[in-house]
DNA sequence: CGTCGAATTGACTATATAGTCGAACTGACT
DNA sequence: AGTCAGTTCGACTATATAGTCAATTCGACG
């Protein structure tokens, strides 16, 4: 019976305790947004999630820490949004489209994901290995101009991290998701006839949804 | 008579203080190197610089007030590197090819220096608009397949940015200027047959390229 | 080698931050 | 209403940082 009582006391915890750590990790995410992670205090952060200091330290050893999970939250934010495409998507070319695309999109929609994205200077590893995978398919294939997958895949995140620092400065043009990734195909030297069906279409749909507001 | 002495004195001055301020810019440079503005400490600027906390504020008014003694030498740098060009060279994309390369090749051979540019995460102010300026004559011309001005100058920097982190992580290929410049072109939908020929000739040395390795 | 203005020093105060800890609180269960 | 593990709180200590200022040093000059 003590057994019994332990192990749903741990539960009922875990819940409130999963609540709390949403908050400050949120908070943190925030914060992150605005400032490098050299610079975020504890104080700022349970001041922003409105809990008490104790309460940081029982959640996360350091700020470092926070920083970690704050990073995890944000590498999901990526893995979902391209998540099902990648199963669907045989084409490696095509694959990398729909997410650069994708990845932009969410930027215009959502600046305080952008900023996040954009300080954290080299995007969430997890995801330029996933973009190397393609890119280095892609090469196998002869379809692309470069032979060297990393200079490859820094061609196409850093095209993608400049124009979205750019939709954080300056107002989006409708068609600014196209138009980059026709450069980012072009830089690749991928021939004008592949790689753009999809990404058009996507283009096109969205482009009533943005304007609907 | 006390005129003479009071402007000689402060000539005086001026030399010594000249030096002090250069070794405390020097020493915040290269801290800035390593981490953001927003961490960087009056402790340990004068601890790097080796000087006494009383005498940085006797130059400076505040950390912010260095971050941009510091951020005017850095812009000085690119200047200097390209400004003979600037007027040697009247063909927009020619220039525009040849900065790129300069600053890679700068880049590659001064660690240090890509560090802190990289870090100050939008290029100095003045590069974008010598950029932006050369990227209009060329779609003025009819050069370019982007009309958008903002998102070639994205383009370009984005690659350049990027490719420069690269370099901080994996080691350079001897061609990699040629290569990045050879996409950035490709990205901006210059023709094949056009912008390519002082950069090939600078790159010319390390040359019998693409193929190898 | 004494003078004097400019430059430098480091101790000092005030404020901010990191990290700790005992006490108080919460809510499911009895 | 009482119990209790888990959670939260905020006061507290120790350390770090920003910014000030009177005292000292520097060095060209007469």
């Amino acid at each position: 019976m003590a057994k019994i009582d332990l192990a749903r006391r741990a539960e009922i915890g875990r819940e409130k305790r999963v609540r709390t750590r949403v908050q400050i990790v949120d908070a943190g995410l925030l914060l992150l947004a605005d400032q490098p992670p050299e610079a975020l205090t504890v104080n700022a952060i349970v001041e922003s999630a409105g809990v008490a200091k104790g309460t940081f330290y029982y959640h996360f050893q350091s700020v470092e820490e926070l920083v970690a999970a704050v990073g995890a939250k944000l590498a999901d934010t990526f893995d979902e949004l391209v998540a099902r495409s990648r199963l669907e998507q045989s084409d490696s070319i095509e694959r990398m489209a729909f997410a650069f695309t994708r990845f932009l999109e969410k930027a215009i929609s959502d600046p305080v994901w952008a900023r996040l994205v954009v300080r954290s200077a080299q995007a969430p590893a997890g995801i330029r290995e996933h973009l190397k995978a393609d890119l280095a398919e892609a090469i196998a294939e002869g379809r692309l101009a470069t032979e060297d997958v990393e200079l490859a895949a820094d061609i196409v995140v850093g095209i993608w991290t400049q124009v979205a620092r750019g939709t954080l400065e300056r107002r989006a043009t409708p068609d600014l998701p196209h138009q980059a990734l026709q450069a980012a195909l072009r830089a690749l030297g991928v021939p004008r006839t592949q790689g753009r069906h999809a990404a058009a279409a996507r283009a096109g749909r969205n482009k009533s949804q943005i304007g609907s507001k």
